[in-house]
DNA sequence: CCTTCAGGTTAACGACCGCTAACCTCCCTG
DNA sequence: CAGGGAGGTTAGCGGTCGTTAACCTGAAGG
């Protein structure tokens, strides 16, 4: 156990420009002397971490998907256990996923973008964690408001999530107000959003 | 002038089925014989319509930005000469925006995904007319909710293109349940997050 | 009927890219 | 103090990709 949060291990720094990397310029845009580049070793180099390109990605969007999923799933429990209201619940969800967009930008944006150029076996794996993620909303959101469809309520929450990963367009780089002011309004924007869908 | 809206040109076709491409697999992840393909002619064939791969990214972004643009425009001097309410201004807008999003998913899928693969003289065009876009919408919202303020209202409209552009991830190709429904649901969500945007 | 040209074709070139091979250091450990 | 593995290096191979060159063809027009 590290006092701090040791210092980041080779693999962390590879993933973390590896992750920049590839949202902004594309997975297939970016070569991997360019990764080596961006953490001071060159090219073939990275081998030495990882399998190949591919498994950069493949760790990145698995890795993500399973940070959501368990990060939603200890909220659902923790409220379960605590037995706050169904608006509790929904906003414990929010403002989860709220923290990750905005600390973790190229991550999401990869999220659901580069998902198709992971091997079968991975996107699949991915899919269903991101599932899994989807489900527990649309769990939280029929039990605020009863009255929506299971569809309309899956459509509502991939509705929600689009509106919370525009972070990534809302900074031009360099001028990011003030984090808690953006977080405060998107949260507020997707609670509304949630209630315009429930009614009628 | 056409009794119909004369066959499509072999032009149309392939920026048709490059914009399809484009959107399912990236546009470094595209071959041009896979567009030409496409159209049922192979590969260095395209170039008879278009001067290399990267035009007719250009030729999309480009037009799909006139396209939003000028709707916008249209509506809004439809809706100054009407005299309509602030609500029913917005209103067109998202409607508008929706129709797009709803008929042209891969251009959707493209117009912020794929920018930065331009040429800078293309890019900074496409900028422009998003910025345009985008500056309309921020004028029509303060108008209809005076207390937000601009910066606050620039943010509102990005997160609410996010929520309108997700309809790429709502359905899963082959079930769209219907598009009356998904559009209402949709145009609900969207005023329900801008007046959340604006309550203090 | 000959010409021309739009719109194709295939072959091939040059660049780039992912990855492997072969080799070179340190540093840790017995 | 040997030695061995972790973590680099450069050279280079094989494949792919965008693009060009050279050639073909069928239909329209004078």
């Amino acid at each position: 156990m590290a006092t701090r949060t040791d210092a980041p291990t080779r693999r962390e720094q590879i993933l973390k420009e590896a992750a920049r990397l590839f949202a902004e310029r594309g997975f297939h845009g970016v070569g991997v002397d360019e990764i080596g580049a961006a953490v001071g070793i060159s090219g073939p180099g990275l081998y030495r971490h990882f399998a190949g390109k591919d498994a950069m990605l493949a760790e990145l969007l698995v890795g993500i998907s399973e940070s959501l999923l368990t990060g939603a799933k200890r909220r659902l429990s923790e409220a379960e256990a605590a037995g706050v209201a169904p608006e509790a619940v929904l906003d414990s969800l929010i403002e989860g996923h709220i923290d990750f967009a905005l600390d973790d930008r190229p991550l999401i944006t990869l999220h659901d973008r580069e998902l198709d150029r992971l091997r079968d076996a991975d996107r699949k794996l991915v899919r269903q964690l991101q599932r899994q993620y989807v489900e527990l909303w649309v769990g939280a959101v029929r039990r605020l408001y009863p009255g929506l469809t299971e569809p309309a309520a899956r459509s509502a929450v991939h509705s929600v999530f689009g509106l919370l990963n525009s972070t990534p367009h809302l900074t031009r780089p360099g001028s990011l107000p003030d984090r808690a002011g953006t977080a405060e309004l998107l949260h507020r924007m997707a609670r509304g959003a949630f209630a315009a869908a429930a009614e009628s």
